[in-house]
Parts: structure tokens; sequence; C-alpha cells
DNA sequence: CTTCTAATTGATAATGATTTTCATTATCAG
DNA sequence: CTGATAATGAAAATCATTATCAATTAGAAG
């Protein structure tokens, strides 16, 4: 079995591959959800049910260090992650949040047009800013269909 | 003196007009920093030194559901809160933010090219998935000029 | 202008996500 | 194999945000 990117990653941060980072890395990609901090400890007690909440946290913040993943913050009051895509497919999504009950949608029609725009804006702002970006958020805020409705 | 586009909207939700709620106001539109409840009730016992933290809280959460400010999480653990521009004026800022230090910039040349797509883009997915967009959201995460030289 | 009532406030306590601490354990380079 | 060092987990500590509740106030109606 080939060791997916994110391990060569993890080595090259001077970082050592245990179980509790599997066990998370496994989750993250078995999943399409957002998944909190605590919704990860759940699933990884199931595989390993001396893991603790602290190292999951240790964890998830590592990872969104070196890259591996994602971090969002919705407005609900506790952190999301999400497996960052392997660099080479470019594909990545964006959401929709409404603002009221809180229901994300993902949002993956991502038309090309954009997809070279925003690019184009990384090289630009990474120029003129010194800065050297890894990932980028688009979200949407407002009010889904239902809460449209009901005032 | 003119009544400011956000004081129709307060009314329009059957809110009222408080001397908290218009010290916070005048606090948002008198800076152009990313301020978090805190810092805003900080500012808001020199004017007021009854002023409660929770009402802080709460009139900025009003003031977001009501569109007249955005939250933005940045990922320190605290809230931030900015005034949302007034529609007349579409112009815009986005954000660079420092994965490590957390230092953020703004970054507000906007280009023209992209905000037409932001426009389009918004309603196609307004359309598609019944959502009323109120805000966008575009944040650029990495390392800062800085934090990238001392790894 | 006065009255009345629902909206608003502020102090305090409670909540809940995330971090810190620290003694123990496990990884992996040499 | 082995030691230096990174990593772990339990428990306690932090700290932003929210709930509670009695007291106050804005502002519509008269």
């Amino acid at each position: 079995m080939k060791e997916p990117w994110w391990y060569q990653r993890l080595h090259d941060a001077g970082s050592r591959l245990t179980m509790p980072r599997e066990s998370i890395l496994q989750i993250l990609s078995d999943t399409s959800e957002h998944l909190s901090a605590e919704d990860i400890y759940l699933k990884a007690l199931r595989v390993n049910p001396s893991i603790g909440l602290t190292t999951v946290y240790r964890t998830l913040d590592l990872f969104h260090q070196i890259g591996i993943v994602q971090r969002f913050d919705f407005g609900d009051g506790k952190a999301r992650y999400e497996l960052t895509n392997n660099p080479q497919k470019k594909e990545h999504h964006h959401h929709l949040i409404c603002m009221r009950c809180k229901k994300i949608i993902d949002y993956s029609n991502f038309i090309k047009e954009e997809l070279e725009l925003m690019n184009k804006t990384e090289k630009e702002l990474s120029k003129k800013h010194h800065f050297h970006i890894m990932h980028h958020v688009i979200d949407f805020y407002g009010l889904c269909g239902k809460c449209k409705e009901t005032p």
C-alpha cells in the first residue's frame, strides 16, 4: 500500500507516526462530513478505546499547522476539520452557511473560470505581501430555503 | 444628521435603538481593526461605564443576524466583528491569515473581474440551493513573510 | 405627554470547547 | 537494541460565550 502524501509531510516536519495519528488520518479520509474534534474523538474511540480527547486536539492542531487538514469555524462554537485535498487533484469545495439554523451546504460545482482567477489572485497576493499561501476558504453566508420562509 | 442604513434595518427587525447599541455601532464605524467582543466592550466602557459584556455579545449577535455586522473566526479562539459595508458601496476586503503568528493582513485591491465572478456565482448558488446569500468571505491561509523564514 | 408592555439590560452563574500540566509511554535514528 | 526525545492521556485549568432572572427602558398607543 502506497503511503499518502501526508505521511511524507509528517516526517518532514520532524513528527512521528503514531497510532492515534493514523486513526485520525483514517477517520478524516473516510468521511465527507465536517467533523468536530469531539466527533473525531468518538469515532477514534471505537478503533482505539484508549485514545484521549487531548490527543485528538493536539493532533488536529499539528495537522493543521503542517497543512494536512483545514480548520473551519462556521460560527457554532466548535471548529471543524477536513483533510486538505491532495495538491495534485486541484478540486476543493466551498460552503453555504445558514446564519439562522447553521446548516452547511457544500458547494463543489466549482467553475473553471473561478479556479483560474483564484490561482491568479493567490499568486499576486503571495508576491505583494510576501505571503506563502497554503489554501483559501470561500464561504457564503445567508439564509437557507427553510429559514428564509419563517422569519 | 442622516440616519445610516443600519438604523432602518434595526427598526425593520423590530428591535429598539438603545444606548448600548448606538455605542457599539459608533465604535465599529470608527475602527478599521478586527475587534473582538471584548475589545468592543472595553471601548464601550469608556463611553458608558455601565455597559455589560453580556450586552455586547447580545448586540453583536443581533447585528450579525440582521446583517449589520460580519463575524469572522480567524482561529485564535475569539470571534471578530466588522461592520458590513454599505450595500451601495460594493467594496469589501478579504484576509490573509498567518497560520503561525495569527497576523491578519487586509486585502482590498479587489479585482473587478473577481467581483463580477463573485456576483455571478452568488446568483447561481442562490438559485440552485434556494439560499438567500447575504455576504461572502474569502480568506487565504498561509505563512507571513516572517514566519516563512523561521521554521 | 402619559401609560403600558414587551424588549432590553447587566450581574452572576453556568456552559462547553480547547489548553495546560505532568508523569508515563512509545517512536525511531544511530 | 537503546537512549533521547516526541507523544500520550487523565485531570485540572482557561477562557470565550451563553443562560438566568430581576430590574429597567424604549417607544407605540392613546
